[in-house]
DNA sequence: ATATGAATGATGTATGACAAATTACCTGAA
DNA sequence: TTCAGGTAATTTGTCATACATCATTCATAT
């Protein structure tokens, strides 16, 4: 048990320790969302501390998004934002960017979304079917000139298929890998004759699956769609394979 | 076009301009991992700011994990932890909290956790299959009245099958779904009659088809197995039904 | 009654000083 | 030489004060 010296080094400076207090206050609901905090006198005074450390625990606190700071206003408790999540996520996607990055991105999309579809074909509203048919139509009627826009509108459709799930978790888990897919935006389209209208035909056949509510032809159908996409991948960009067997520090 | 008059109000601050700058340094690898910053000083000189206005920059720029100051050493470029992402995923979660959450999760897990399974079929190494039966044969000897511990190696062990798929995607997006579990820790287990044998059953047919690279028996096994949690959740402990198809707002 | 503009109060920035922690260096003894 | 110790220099943390900038409020003039 050498833990006891451990715990020596770790003393927080007062700023973090104001910021965990503030934190806390809103993290146990004493602060409910959109409540105004005391003004930056008033919580030096009742924190007996000066402005600059009360100031340096705010601007961390508003960075991670507990709270926003206007100008000439005051400041407030935030409502929680799932982009801060997902913008974190980004960062780390950004800074761990390798060559790799793209193959497993679509090896997920192939395991992940199929199970996605079949379970929007369950859950669907009439609501996401109307989007879906909008975005679709949307898609069909796009200059094919426009390669990022037609990306663009790619990934709109399958992000509303991840919506129609009904399950937040599975929208938050996927969010943040279609935030990916721009940086192949360009590769997949754009120069392959023929390309578009197989998409085309692929999202056409999903939303009819899903909107008789056909979970397994829901899943064969994204299953063949993302398999196209991993055939195109390796067949026309893959500059080289790589080791995929690297592990993620935990 | 009324969009003119829309473009004025998002000045952004001093301090908020600086932090921009140093982080798109980081993201564009002008700055590597572990690089030490200038000082304070020198950058105030160069950046031509007060010591102010860039230290509250620095502030959240270590707040959401890009660099770490270290006092009277200096400011380092941290390298990035997934933990960030996962604690503001936790953040989120915590503010956004309600009674669907371990519903939504658990539907999460069987969608997604048997396509790991059976990923994890074909890509396991002998080294995951190691530290898989070394989790199994713990799990087994644990005091069963350990329900905190043994809730622990339950969500080892699907980490580890997460791991063995070899994409660390797969990894960095089931690992915020399995740090909400310990919420329903000591729920599923403990005084329910006979959980834990069926757990560990499951769990061993699951190894026994990685260990033959045998997909679908991988796929089948994890289903059930999650399948039985779910009954498990709506048998014993569901408080009632809620709307389930809330939306998050993007 | 509406609109303009001044007064007030909030956050943003600048400056200077000192405290506290780390690092580097220097000195002296084995 | 090598190592121990302590001192000095460097760096971040905190405090205090002053002023700038933005938003809201309120009074006033049209």
């Amino acid at each position: 048990m050498d833990d006891i010296f451990q715990t020596i080094g770790n003393k927080l400076t007062l700023s973090q320790r104001i910021e965990r207090t503030i934190e806390n206050a809103i993290r146990e609901k004493k602060l409910s969302v959109g409540t105004k905090l005391p003004t930056e006198r008033e919580m030096c005074e009742s924190f007996g501390v000066s402005r600059t450390a009360l100031r340096e625990a705010l601007r961390r606190l508003s960075a991670r998004g507990l709270i926003s700071i206007q100008k000439g206003s005051g400041m407030y408790v935030s409502e929680p934002h799932i982009e801060d999540a997902i913008d974190t996520l980004n960062l780390y996607y950004d800074l761990k960017f390798d060559k790799n990055l793209l193959s497993q991105i679509i090896e997920v999309r192939s395991v992940f979304e199929p199970e996605i579809a079949r379970l929007a074909a369950h859950n669907r509203t009439g609501r996401d079917l109307e989007k879906l048919g909008a975005t679709l139509a949307e898609f069909e009627a796009c200059d094919p000139d426009h390669t990022q826009k037609e990306a663009d509108l790619d990934n709109r459709f399958h992000l509303l298929v991840t919506k129609a799930t009904g399950n937040p978790i599975v929208q938050i888990t996927m969010e943040p890998i279609y935030s990916l897919l721009p940086r192949m935006r360009n590769y997949i389209y754009g120069n392959i004759e023929g390309e578009k209208s197989r998409t085309l035909g692929a999202h056409r056949e999903l939303l009819d699956a899903l909107r008789r509510q056909d979970g397994p032809r829901a899943y064969k159908t994204m299953k063949k769609h993302l398999e196209r996409t991993r055939e195109v991948y390796h067949k026309y960009m893959k500059p080289e394979s790589g080791n995929n067997g690297q592990t993620v520090n935990t």
